[in-house]
DNA sequence: CTGAAAGCGCTTACAG
DNA sequence: CTGAAAGCGCTTACAG
């Protein structure tokens, strides 16, 4: 055998001509059931695969998405956002499910990416992963929109938003928190991490935040909010300005669970016990989470569901059907470092 | 402007024929700069894209690899090995560096996995990476090979391989641990996970740990070796079969950094202090492995490197050039758990 | 139920 | 340096 078979070589060894070949494969009812066998068992003997460039060719569609990632900050390679690489994880799975392949690739929000997979058909759609600046890459989403392609974005659901997003309920998230740590007689509790429109994601935690103090009665101080973004580094960093500041506070509400490791980690440096002396709360329940010490509380975001909602609704989306933006629910996940006693 | 441009819509509008559009944009030396300029703009003019299922067609190759990832005990969804996370990362972007796509997908041991992305011509070559016992498959590698299939693979490098394969130096490792254990004053160290030539990776963790215990004359003994596979779980389960076969022990080494978590675990739930009672240490270098408490000593396998070599390799079999399997050299880091006195 | 034929959008000898 | 033409391997009306 030279070569790869292809439908002429099975629809000579089957003894059918090449259409009967094509439509037999792909399950077509018109072929009768002895002839489908025939051919069934012609392609097995060559191992014939159909070839998946021409038959792409001839539909017009691919059969695969694309998974665009990106970082800001990027990201030393092997080093992703974890969360990031959980939800790769439940992408792939809830494509597999349905027949799709998936072609991942990371971005720089500076680049091109807002033309590239979708119009070389490559893949018939794309989800959007990521952090970053979300006004500075507004803009690429629109052309997205404006140039037709089909697309789904990880990210807050915000009311005016020109393309579809599913994100999780980040403000009821930053409301539980928040909520937990008062009950647990914090008074005085610290924001680290970005808060404002750059950041929806963020922003959004931060504002389920201020709700639950504001409803408290208790006062939502500039001084204890600390930008940061979603890495280790930038969470220690944070910390240390905060403490620099030396304006008392008995909790931190961390953006996301890479940034209270970093605060973690701080804090000790500077002889800080947690939760003794300060409780420090997360968000996205990443794998690590349960094993930093102390254990930390986070609020978990449902990845399997996430992927399945994210892939649900990009087909949609391919087939022409309506597919809206939404929210999903988020968990909070209590652990030892936001308790008051040991 | 109906449906997507093609290279024909370039060519009316830069008044030249399509061929030459075709040339010019594929980088041949044979069009004139001049031309080119305007093939070039009427292309962006038209936000024209190549399409690469026509592309691929004809030249037969796809410019896209395969992953191909599998796990032998299912992980839920979203928790994968770690360790493969991070490789998946790194491979990402050594596809990317090179100007290849790359199609993620996860795989049973059981599926037809050796009969799909190079036969649909989805791919040009796959890259195997996963954790599994190592004889049940090699019959499906062997059939790869036979196929022509282009692949390598992560994993034990043996010397009687039919495929290229790329692992670290899984036998040097092992002893790098053992021995430092040995310098920490430990004599009993007990090893977690499979040692035999089903699981070839952590057959060569344990040939190396037995290696240097026979050096130092120690004796090699049989109830301080547990089976476990790379889970958590499986670690747990094994830390407690051996604590309960009543055998003193004052280290154990584990065959990856999951399996020593989960051993951790079941030590800390008996009762027993690390590294006080015991020493710990893992293999692999995972990102938790600094969180774990007390922080773990391990062996880092350079994920960065590793997805360099596979890749290099894979575009070499590709290109019909001579590739090799090669081991990476592995590093020992020293954390708290194996350190005699705190 | 089956076959002959057109065509998806490119790339690349071949001829100038 | 450029164009006309063949062909990559399929799918799918169209005609029987």
């Amino acid at each position: 055998m030279k070569g790869k078979a292809t439908s002429f070589d099975i629809a000579h060894r089957a003894g059918v001509s090449q259409s009967t070949v094509s439509r037999a494969l792909r399950g077509s009812p018109l072929v009768s059931e002895e002839t489908r066998r025939r051919i069934q068992q012609a392609a097995d003997e060559l191992k014939y695969k159909v070839d998946k460039n021409a038959s792409n060719l001839r539909t017009r569609h691919s059969g695969t998405l694309a998974l665009l990632l990106f970082e800001d900050p990027t990201a030393d390679d092997s080093h992703i956002n974890p969360f990031f690489l959980s939800m790769l994880g439940s992408i792939t799975r809830a494509c597999a499910q349905r027949g799709y392949d998936l072609l991942v690739s990371f971005q720089q929000l500076s680049n091109d990416w807002h033309a590239d997979y979708a119009d070389t058909r490559k893949a018939d759609g794309i989800i959007l992963l990521g952090y970053g600046d979300y006004l500075a890459y507004r803009d690429k989403l629109q052309m997205l929109v404006d140039q037709g392609t089909r697309f789904v974005r990880w990210g807050a659901v915000l009311p005016d938003q020109p393309d579809v997003s599913i994100g999780c309920d980040n403000f009821r998230g930053g409301q539980d928190v928040t909520r937990h740590l008062l009950e647990q007689g914090r008074r005085r509790i610290a924001f680290l991490g970005d808060a404002s429109s750059h950041y929806p994601e963020f922003f959004e935690r931060y504002r389920g935040y201020a709700d639950v103090l504001e409803h408290a009665a208790l006062p939502v101080e500039p001084q204890l909010q600390v930008n940061a973004e979603s890495t280790e580094q930038s969470g220690y960093t944070a910390m240390e300005t905060l403490l620099d500041r030396k304006a008392p506070f008995d909790a931190i509400f961390a953006a996301s669970d890479l940034i209270a490791i970093g605060a973690i980690r701080a804090l000790a440096d500077r002889g800080l016990s947690i939760p003794g002396d300060v409780a420090v709360a997360g968000f996205d329940d990443i794998p690590t989470a349960s094993f930093v010490n102390p254990p930390l509380t986070t609020v978990r975001q449902d990845t399997r569901e996430a992927g399945e909602a994210l892939v649900e609704n990009l087909l949609r989306l391919i087939q022409g059907e309506p597919a809206e933006s939404g929210m999903l629910p988020v968990k909070l996940v209590v652990r030892k470092s936001s308790l008051r006693s040991r």
